[in-house]
DNA sequence: GTCAAATCCTAGTAAAATGCTAGGAATTAA
DNA sequence: TTAATTCCTAGCATTTTACTAGGATTTGAC
């Protein structure tokens, strides 16, 4: 029941994105160097936010990344599910209209772990990246003990 | 953000204990067999729930377990917080009173694994035992589908 | 046209976690 | 005494995680 590096770094990551390519596309070197990342660990997590249609790149000399839509547009919900596959607690296939599973009726689990999926996926799509973003803008840089941090 | 087997098959099996424990202390083996799980691991499983007080053993021939508690006393939270180890996506430092984080006041997306946090344990918490019990109880055993299924 | 800065793509790999299995000791009812 | 049961420790194959590595491709600037 843990979330990944992949998700606790690829969302650092996006909300410095976010930050810093109001002007010019971000640069992978430039994010991993300020959020302490391992740059080509953070290549991969980029490539999946890329496929997920949240961030654009541009490539060649002063390419990097921006982007794909508004942060408002984008939520927390959107970046995990991005980062970490499905955020589902338990991939019934109950779940699923066609009622796959042939304990389906009978089966009382199902109930709780459905529970728990609506109820974070109703979390994180509540929280949007501006939200986040603004929150960041407010406080001092910490750089350096961030560093130290690994969520 | 996946519930592991200890969580599924430990539930399940609790379930089944809470319905067939009202007479006699019920054996590791009657529910492996019932529900389909191997019953060396299941013995595992108990150990976790009898430390947690959730279940209370009895030992020699014609033992078993049986609940420590009402039913209506034990939520799901208890059971797979009991199982799984903490249900937290994230542990943070910061999380603790002694913000022993550094980064702490800088760290956004504490707000987000904190939210996250706060949403799963409020959900399974709500959840008693007895209420799937009942449940349980209304529906027709579908023992051989359960088998197939591994949630 | 060359160079350097960047993304893109594929693969490998050590460490940790997961999901078991195995063997036997201890307890207790019949 | 025996059989049924829990208790305890350890081992182990597989999968997942969290990276690292090498190089191909694209593109802006001189």
């Amino acid at each position: 029941m843990k979330i990944t590096t992949k998700g606790r770094y690829g969302l650092r990551a996006l909300i410095d994105l976010a930050k810093y390519s109001e002007i010019e596309p971000v640069s992978i070197n430039s994010i991993a160097t300020r959020q302490g990342i391992s740059e080509r660990y953070l290549e991969q997590l980029m490539t999946l936010l890329k496929k997920a249609g949240i961030i654009k790149s541009i490539r060649g000399a002063g390419g990097g990344y921006v982007l794909a839509r508004e942060m408002s547009d984008i939520s927390v919900g959107d970046i995990l599910r991005a980062l970490e596959g499905s955020l589902e607690s338990v991939e019934c296939a109950a779940f699923s209209q066609d009622d796959s599973c042939e304990a389906a009726g009978g089966c009382v689990t199902k109930y709780v772990w459905q529970k728990i999926n609506e109820s974070i996926n109703r979390t994180v799509n509540e929280i949007s990246l501006k939200q986040l973003v603004e929150e960041s803008k407010a406080v001092p840089d910490t750089t350096s003990s961030q560093m130290k941090c690994n969520n």
